[in-house]
DNA sequence: GTTCATATGATAGTAATGCTACTATTTATG
DNA sequence: CATAAATAGTAGCATTACTATCATATGAAC
């Protein structure tokens, strides 16, 4: 089965569609590549442009500037989060398995082969381990939360949380609690990579400590008596 | 009493020490106001020589370059606030005391004169919530880290981490519970007044709701039974 | 009071970045 | 085959990030 899933994006994102092209496609498939190794900062169309053998301009006319691909590929990132969330909870009934598989999902731990093979899913992780707040810490996050830009985090944050309440239904926090387990998976991650002393993390079974003190962080708190 | 409270910043962080002519002086107060104001990405060293009456050369005989200086504010932020820990915790014996406390002074609800008035504690708040996550968010953070630059950061989770397992001895995540909390503040707060729907907190008594919201997130996971 | 070090100011310049206008070329269509 | 539409490439400008040089002010040391 060849299932071809495809990501409807806000067209707000670009200037012109960049699946519709093989340029497109490649300042794309090239941009998370280089995001995720030199990073945000240090990328630059021009160098993009070069790697992909095209012109900066080129680019302009996918992408009205740097800040707006970073959010087109975080938003790809996200949809693609919860799509695999839908897909792979739905056959469950009981909501603490719906919870731990979450988890595992966000920590990247279920490998599956929803999504297209172009796009490089370790070095995507990557990317929304450190770039991803930036595409909305920024002066401008108001105009481009009118303009839906952040609708697929916002999503995928609901779900989480309506998860939760299916769970815990008298827990008071459950959007918070989601965000807080999102950013909390990216952080943890970021830090046991590059500054371990603000992690219990260490040696082997580090993936599976992660994934431990955030089962215990979601759960100990749903299961609370206020 | 008028207490001089001056704070030791790591040489490695500026050209020239800010602290010693008036020039610097200005340079970290106007700099404070102007990123909390425009943020990190529109503010530059020429707009900031403008608003000071001085010369972009004359910002860069200080500070190397604005990431640098962003550190700085970081980082003499993160000091002041271990301080302020230490400060009020100091007198207490109760373990569960001290960490109620420590989510009070983290979330800026104790106004306290420690520190000099020339800098806007508020306007610092805020860049603590919006930028100081870009200060290690680089491609660059394992060199800083060697640097020492992340110190005073690393410091406060220390010192937090100590205190949870004042409290419990056997909770294993006590330095992740702490980055966790810590970074937590910042994005409930920025999502609270940015992206409302990625938290629970409507309406009045919004800063409650974070303090119970972190309140029940760090002690019920400090209580677990593992 | 001269000397000398240091801080600041003024001016200029380079290189990279972010972005745009214009021109050339290809491609689709009547 | 002509021609309009779509796309790619060239060249440039403005801002940003940073460096270098020289002049002047200040103030301590002798």
């Amino acid at each position: 089965m060849d299932l071809h899933f495809t990501i409807r994006m806000n067209p707000k994102l670009f200037v012109r569609d960049p699946e519709q092209s093989e340029l497109g496609r490649n300042i794309l498939r090239f941009a998370v590549k280089m995001i995720s190794d030199i990073g945000f900062e240090t990328f630059t169309f021009k160098k993009l442009a070069q790697e992909i053998g095209t012109t900066e301009a080129g680019i302009y006319r996918y992408f009205e500037n740097k800040h707006r691909l970073l959010i087109y590929i975080t938003d790809w990132f996200w949809t693609w989060m919860e799509y695999r969330v839908v897909f792979h909870t739905n056959n469950l009934t009981d909501p603490k398995k719906k919870i731990l598989l979450i988890i595992q999902l966000l920590t990247f731990k279920l490998d599956d082969a929803i999504g297209d093979k172009s796009v490089d899913k370790a070095k995507l992780f990557r990317i929304a381990i450190t770039e991803a707040s930036k595409s909305y810490l920024t002066s401008h996050v108001s105009q481009d939360n009118k303009d839906q830009l952040f609708k697929p985090y916002k999503d995928l944050c609901a779900r989480v949380a309506d998860i939760f309440s299916e769970y815990s239904a008298a827990y008071p926090f459950p959007r918070s609690l989601a965000s807080t387990l999102i950013e909390t998976v990216h952080y943890q991650f970021f830090f046991w990579k590059n500054l371990p002393s603000l992690t219990d993390f260490a040696g082997e079974k580090t993936d599976q400590a992660i994934v431990s003190f955030l089962e215990n962080l979601v759960f100990t708190s749903l299961d609370s008596k206020l």
